[in-house]
DNA sequence: TTCATGACCTC
DNA sequence: CCTTGTGTCATGAA
């Protein structure tokens, strides 16, 4: 990009809220500080069935981790009767996190919000390109964070989008790392390839039968072995990514590429009457959501997921954009029906509606919608 | 271009 | 570990 190659060299800040949703809780109840507080996403499948979503340090030093199911959860925490679970309450930390990107936004050349707790910030103008002037930004927002919205964070300060955030993830919570770019490399090296942004259970697995166990191993492996193995794509990510070298320029998306939700069933079934009610209130949120965001769809997609865990899904491709949810459920109903059929016998565990192929609806509506517009 | 699948992210 | 939910990207096939 023009601007990049203009600048000198490029200082990238990663700001990653620390155990999130749990720290909205505690900031929340500040009462819950010294317990340990575990966010749940409750299935409702029985009392106990569901995963923590994230957890406080009191809670992870006792051995909690997201996606750990909240009935493991309980046996690690029985002898703290302080131990407090709760239920995931995502407007509140969609709010506070709309506060937290608007606050950080100001302090950035250019900014990114990557997730809902995590952003990107370019400060290569303004801190003319010296790390000691972007580490004072980055102490000054940390400072910010904390006396006005009374939250914590973790900081990576690095010459990339890559680096910032692998600076951000290594000391935590309330951190602050550097990596120069000449620090880059034994920075990196000693660290477990799984560590590396990009290399899950899957890509590591493969690299230890290869024999690769750090990021410096990988560093040093033939490129030409690495595109063999792991693809166009991934191969040469995984080759430029261990050497340090990112590109990606620090910029908003342009805007999602599709909705989905999902749900789990109460129980295990093929009964299309129990199923359906569900697909129902599935589509009522995505059409919120789609409205809210004046959004249409040309495709509709379920997602299945069976009782065996195993995922199957069906996409149909519409003739032309609608915001018509009425046709997102028809759709869905029918690919419903046909998939059943596919997976005789099969039951089904969770069911997802999505919509894709969005784009900005044009207003064409009956006279009736137009009275109505709520319908 | 469309579709299905699968890896990965992160609290 | 008995398993939630949201979204992006890549790949291979048709």
């Amino acid at each position: 990009m023009a601007l990049a190659a203009a600048s000198v060299q490029r200082v990238i800040l990663c700001v990653d809220m620390d155990y999130f949703f749990a720290q909205c809780e505690e900031r929340r109840r500040p009462e819950l500080q010294n317990h340990p507080v575990v966010v749940c996403v409750y299935s409702g499948r029985t009392a106990t069935s569901g995963v923590v979503s994230a957890a406080n340090y009191v809670a992870r030093n006792l051995g909690v981790r997201s996606g750990l199911p909240i009935v493991r959860a309980q046996k690690l925490l029985q002898h703290r009767a302080d131990a407090v679970f709760l239920p995931v309450d995502h407007d509140n930390y969609e709010v506070t996190s709309a506060r937290v990107m608007e606050l950080l936004r100001a302090h950035a050349d250019r900014f990114e919000s990557a997730s809902i707790d995590e952003a990107f910030l370019d400060v290569s103008t303004r801190s003319g390109g010296n790390i000691h002037a972007a580490v004072e930004h980055a102490r000054e927002l940390k400072r910010q964070l904390r006396t006005q919205e009374r939250l914590s964070c973790s900081v990576g300060v690095g010459p990339n989008k890559l680096l910032a955030k692998m600076a951000a993830d290594f000391q935590k919570p309330d951190g602050l790392t550097i990596v120069r770019p000449d620090e880059a490399a034994s920075f990196f090296a000693p660290l477990p390839v799984e560590r590396l942004y990009g290399v899950g259970p899957k890509s590591a697995g493969r690299l230890h039968e290869l024999g690769i166990r750090t990021i410096g191993d990988l560093a040093s492996m033939d490129p030409a072995l690495l595109l063999k193995t792991f693809g166009r794509q991934l191969g040469r990510y995984l080759h430029r990514a261990a050497q340090g070298t990112d590109d990606e320029p620090v910029a908003g998306r342009e805007g999602r590429e599709q909705i989905s939700r999902i749900a789990t069933l109460k129980e295990d079934t093929r009964d299309v009457d129990l199923i359906y009610p569900v697909l129902e209130q599935l589509a009522q949120d995505i059409r919120q959501q789609a409205n809210a965001e004046r959004l249409g769809f040309r495709s509709v997609a379920i997602l299945v997921f069976m009782e065996d865990l195993s995922v199957r899904t069906r996409t149909a491709t519409l003739e032309r954009l609608t915001t018509d949810a009425t046709i997102m459920l028809r759709t869905a109903r029918e690919l419903l029906l046909t998939l059943l059929e596919e997976i005789d016998g099969l039951k089904l565990r969770r069911i997802g509606l999505r919509i894709a192929e969005l784009g900005v609806a044009v207003r064409e509506r009956t006279l009736t919608e137009f009275l109505e517009p709520s319908s």
